[in-house]
DNA sequence: CCTTTGAGTTACCAAAAGTAACCTAGTTAT
DNA sequence: ATAACTAGGTTACTTTTGGTAACTCAAAGG
């Protein structure tokens, strides 16, 4: 279980990421991955994904409630950001009272797998970094 | 290329999604995977861990010159936090002036890993995110 | 004895996130 | 006919977090 990088992986590791950090910073708009990093880079990005990968479309207060913890204006920010970003659909029905769903673009949900994959990372490792924790709050 | 959750497909994602997000309020410490995912939930994390696996060590004004824009305060606070959750291992020589060297645990690497995967998901996605931020630019 | 050095702190200020009240406008209940 | 309810927000205000700059420590070198 153990995952270790040995030498011969690492030229191969480090030049991989010289490219996405863009180390040698380049001439326009240095480095969009880092731009989109910080983008989805928060929690209620990741929490909003994923609870949108549950259903095909969720009205905004399912969201709210399934979201344990975000505050509305919180959660319109972020929704309104993903949506900038075409990772979310927003269809607005000019009802009253108003109805509007969100839904993943395909692009959203291209993201929501490689979320999951970090997701699986995270339940797998989560015991070592619990225990990680323990030690570390024993030795200080 | 364009990447579409089919119905099939969609049960299997939900109860995927049901299990890391812990959907049905657990007894004790509710989700820990929500817990992990906020703390390398913020950008720094992200790139101390992205650039600590360019080399095995790295020095603490290394890491400050390599990661553009962390502010010295920042850094500090977020190597804690990644050596709390036994991510990175912070070995210090008692010399003076002091010399600090950061690295990547096993853990961290596996994380690495993982990250890695995001960011070409970022590299392959990025011009469709930025047609996206035109076009909602534009009809605003 | 004054400066330099690396790896931090501390104090202070600006920016982001959280809280709670308010808004809209048509439908239902009183 | 007016009061309350609805969903999906916005606005004003407070608190928490992040960023900036100055300070610390202890020994070596000038």
């Amino acid at each position: 279980m153990e995952v270790t990088i040995v030498e011969n992986q690492r030229l191969e590791v480090q030049k991989k990421i010289d490219k996405i950090l863009c180390g040698k910073a380049e001439v326009e708009s240095c480095c969009p991955v880092k731009d989109i990093l910080a983008r989805f880079g928060d929690k209620w990005s990741i929490y909003t994904i994923l609870t949108l990968g549950k259903q095909e479309k969720l009205r905004f207060n399912e969201l709210k409630s399934q979201i344990s913890g975000v505050s509305q204006r919180m959660l319109t920010v972020t929704l309104r950001s993903l949506e900038e970003d075409g990772l979310v659909n927003r269809s607005v029905y000019p009802e009253i009272p108003p109805r509007v769903e969100y839904s993943l673009t395909p692009l959203g949900q291209g993201l929501l797998l490689q979320l999951l994959q970090l997701a699986d990372w995270a339940k797998l490792n989560i015991d070592q970094i619990l225990e990680a924790r323990e030690r570390y709050a024993h030795k200080s």
